[in-house]
RNA sequence: GCCGGGGUGGCGUAAUGGUAGCCGCAGCGGUCUUAAAAACCGCAGUCCCAACGGACGUGUGGGUUCGACUCCCACCCCCGGCACCA
């Protein structure tokens, strides 16, 4: 699910020798005491032998589904992207354990797609044993980061275990009437001979792989009807408790544009239908334009503009498949010869083809109110169109997009533009016959074929007799046999097609031969519905228990990146709401709650193997410890934002670690118990507050801040330590320092686990200061300060602020004409003059 | 172009409208050491001053307020998303 061609980052270790990268990369040498490797390893092999993190899902009362987005495993291994991730998300699970829940954490590998395949064929290895190895190293990799993960039960897309049901899925889908075939265009790479992602195509319409111009193909294809639910999907956002960037990007994608259809007479031929969203303005509406392959467009030409206007739509065609956009200022078109009326006036507006409207969206065609819409007022600009204000308020040559007052519209004149203009034009539209309000979306229905070999293949078989029929249920799954060149065809099909023994089937209807469809699914497919896998992993009787899944789902709380906000979001939850429908599950939203984290990103810019400046965690984790690191990088800034930035402060976490044990030493354990002076309590409540109320919301940074204060107050205090002082920081660390936590906890002689304690609780009547500092300024500046009891009252604070020596300075010669006094905060004298 | 999120010391960041810079990194000085590292203690926004102290300071310019990093208006820059979507 990663983005990532995340690639193989250099040895820190190398980059040091690096002057002017060094700077990142400063590691020290360690202190010497605390020995991370051994805690880190005793604790991990604890958890393993003890079950720690194994949920008993049939039976636990109090559950609560963790859930945190895959990874793709790559090549290079976990980068700090994911480690960042991991460390947020695991924090969150622990912490909602301590407080009474059970936290089912599962993890697990999406491990088909094109980046692996892409990858095998770059290095000469096919993608099976590539995926093993790098499957392994996760593993390996996530264990050492030490999070509450239940391994026994994960999931591997790649298995046939798994992509079983997701073919499974895929026929429940299509039975159920979400999946049809038809012909589009996919981005096709001349050079490589191959089908292209759209996210492969860079933004000069070239490969990313081998920088060809990328051209289309029209295929034969898969789709999954997602527009069934455009308005559920748009509509439940509002409820949902998602990051709101999240919900927004989902709903731009979405793309609801209300108006109306309307329909411009053509003498001597059927109307033209246009979409628009500001029928009020449709008395300036000066000419209109068809898309190039807008299937009126010739039909609409008069003769002897024929030849013209065909080589046009032919150019514009070529251009579209090459990818070549038109550059912004320029705005190619074409007139028809031919007029459409004005459906309230019968006035004449001319036809014009160009190649700034889109035949996908709306009719694919528009009318054109130069006047107030930009392009519109481009294409008139060169073209020499008339153009008519028709909302008050056009200042200067350009377009006026905003509102005002209808002009030059016959008795609509005066009313407000766009409202309440559009709701009375339209519905004179409507009253003569001219128009129906309507509603359009850019979502569009979701394209499943791909045609390569790393992925499922999709489980269809081609009958000369039958046509396109499901493979039976029972014969699932439908293996991705192993072949040995597995490059692309060339043909635009998949490289599955080269093999006689995977291609020729029987037909399950009439039993004669056919042949399978030889395209595998899209990998969103595949994490598309993992969630409702994991609980059911060790199942293979069905794809989800039923009992299980109304008891843990949905998921309770899910922690991702903004870059699957919309595609891997969107799509699970339209797989959601159609096995809802189908009866399959009770509930048609799957994520009760979304948090999208924030990237790490290096000396301003994300990691890349061009930048540079990939890191890679492993060397961090053992030289520093899976503890350390994991506070190092909750502590570079706040969880939820972009742009983090990485740069030498392990050091600081470290230390704070180191010094912990250190504390421990000064601990009167086992002998009398020592009586906490309230300056400690007072520390370790505020303490025990901060961490409770941040680390809920995310705010692991400050939470870490206030343990790190506590900790230095801990150590300016002299004589031995109070053991309750260090029990409480066990408590309060074990989200972020897992393996710490429990050393501490044990050496405390606390019972195992520390991460079955209960959270603790700030007593607030300890928390308020005795005393304050209260800050004297003149005209809002401070001047001086005063030390008194805290709830001193206001009066008491303005006759000591005017005592003060140095304010009777300030007054000298002037007038004290107003004094505001915040309690236990500030007196501020006004002055006069 | 449109929509988000941001601009605070050398750096990452922190601050219910009430002492801007908490916490940490890097830096500098010291203690310890034969030495170095580690550890520990201290200094540290900029400018002026020997010092006391003062002026300035949260992207820029305005505004509201006794008081603005925080609220309002306009603009600039960075990051992310979308992009002839009618």
């Amino acid at each position: 699910m990663s983005p990532a061609h995340v690639e193989s980052g250099r040895s820190i270790w190398d980059r040091r020798r690096s002057p002017e990268k060094a700077r990142y990369h400063q590691l020290p040498p360690m202190a010497s005491s605390y020995d991370h490797r051994a805690i880190e390893a005793k604790w991990q092999s604890r958890w393993q032998e003890t079950g720690l993190y194994r949920v008993a899902l049939d039976r636990v009362p109090r559950p609560y589904y963790n859930l945190m987005m895959f990874p793709y495993p790559s090549a290079e291994g976990l980068h700090v992207g994911n480690m960042f991730a991991f460390s947020g998300a695991d924090a969150h699970g622990r912490f909602q354990r301590m407080q009474g829940f059970d936290v089912f954490e599962p993890i697990g590998f999406d491990a088909f797609g094109i980046h692996s395949e892409n990858f095998a064929l770059k290095i000469g290895r096919h993608p099976t044993e590539l995926i093993a190895t790098n499957v392994a190293r996760f593993r390996g990799q996530l264990e050492k980061l030490g999070a509450q993960f239940d391994w026994s039960k994960t999931v591997d897309t790649t298995d046939p275990a798994y992509y079983r049901w997701t073919q499974w899925l895929f026929l429940t889908l299509w039975k159920g009437g979400f999946a049809y075939r038809a012909r589009r265009n996919v981005k096709w790479c001349p050079q490589d001979l191959t089908v292209l992602a759209d996210e492969q195509v860079l933004a000069d319409s070239t490969c990313e792989r081998c920088g060809a111009l990328v051209t289309e193909r029209e295929l034969e294809q898969w789709f999954l009807r997602i527009t069934a639910f455009t308005e559920r999907l748009l509509a439940n956002l509002s409820g949902l408790d998602w990051s709101e960037s999240t919900k927004l990007l989902q709903r731009h994608w979405i793309g609801r544009s209300q108006g109306a259809l309307l329909d411009f007479p053509i003498d001597d031929a059927d109307p033209l239908r246009v979409f628009s969203t500001r029928p009020d303005t449709i008395f300036g509406a000066t000419f209109m334009v068809l898309a190039p392959d807008h299937p009126r467009t010739l039909e609409l030409t008069a003769p002897e503009r024929l030849a013209e206007v065909a080589a046009f739509v032919a150019e514009a065609a070529r251009r579209r498949i090459a990818g070549q956009r038109e550059d912004e200022n320029s705005t190619r078109g074409v007139a028809l010869g031919r007029d459409a009326r004005n459906p309230l006036t019968g006035a004449r507006i001319p036809l014009y083809t160009a190649e700034y409207v889109l035949s996908g969206y709306g009719t694919g065609a528009i009318m054109a109110v130069p006047a107030h819409d930009q392009r519109d007022h481009a294409f008139a600009v060169q073209y020499h169109l008339a153009v008519v204000e028709v909302v008050s308020g056009r200042d200067g040559s350009g377009a006026h997009v905003g509102s005002g007052v209808l002009v030059n519209s016959a008795q609509f004149d005066g009313l407000g533009a766009p409202d309440p203009a559009r709701e009375v034009i339209t519905a004179a539209l409507v009253e003569a016959g001219f128009g129906t309000p309507h509603v359009t979306y850019k979502l569009r229905d979701w394209g499943i074929s791909r045609q390569r070999y790393w992925g499922p293949p999709i489980p269809a078989i081609h009958c000369p007799n039958c046509g396109v029929v499901p493979v039976p249920e029972e014969d699932l799954p439908v293996l991705l046999p192993y072949i040995e060149d597995f490059r692309p065809l060339g043909t635009g099909e998949s490289p599955l097609a080269r093999d006689p023994d995977f291609l020729n089937t029987t037909c399950p209807n009439c039993g004669g031969p056919a042949k399978r469809d030889t395209d595998v699914s899209d990998t969103f497919l595949d994490s598309s519905w993992y969630y409702l896998r994991y609980p059911s992993a060790d199942r293979d009787d069905v794809p989800f228990d039923r009992e299980l899944t109304r008891k843990w789902l949905p998921v309770t709380y899910y922690d991702g990146g903004n870059e699957h906000a919309v595609l891997h979001l969107l799509y699970s939850r339209f797989v959601t709401m159609a096995l809802q429908q189908l009866g399959f599950l009770d509930f048609e939203e799957p994520f009760t709650q979304f948090r999208a984290h924030g990237m790490i990103v290096m000396g301003g810019a994300k990691m890349s193997k061009s930048r540079g400046n990939v890191v890679v965690p492993d060397e961090y984790i053992s030289r520093f410890g899976a503890d350390a690191f994991r506070l190092y990088l909750l502590y570079l800034g706040p969880y939820q934002e972009s742009g983090n930035f990485i740069d030498t402060g392990i050091n600081g976490p470290y230390r704070f670690v180191s010094q912990l044990l250190r504390l421990l030493d000064r601990v009167n354990a086992g002998g009398v118990e020592l009586p906490e002076s309230r300056e400690l309590a007072r520390a370790r409540h505020r303490c025990i507050r901060r961490v409770t109320l941040d680390t809920p919301e995310l705010k692991y940074n400050t939470a870490i801040a206030a343990m790190m204060i506590f900790v230095k107050r801990l150590r300016e205090h002299e004589g031995p330590i109070p053991k309750v002082a260090m029990e409480t920081l066990a408590l309060l660390l074990a989200p972020y320092c897992p393996h710490l936590a429990e050393e501490i906890w044990e050496r405390l002689g606390g019972d195992y686990s520390v991460h079955q304690q209960k959270w603790p609780v700030a007593d607030e009547s300890l928390i308020a200061d005795e005393q304050v500092v209260v800050v004297v300024c003149i005209n809002g500046k401070k001047r001086d300060q005063l030390v008194v009891a805290a709830g001193t009252d206001a009066s008491e604070l303005e006759r000591q602020a005017l005592a003060l020596p140095r304010i009777q300075q300030w007054l000298d010669g002037k007038l004290v004409r107003r004094v505001v006094v915040v309690p236990d905060r500030q007196v501020n004298l006004v002055l006069t003059g």
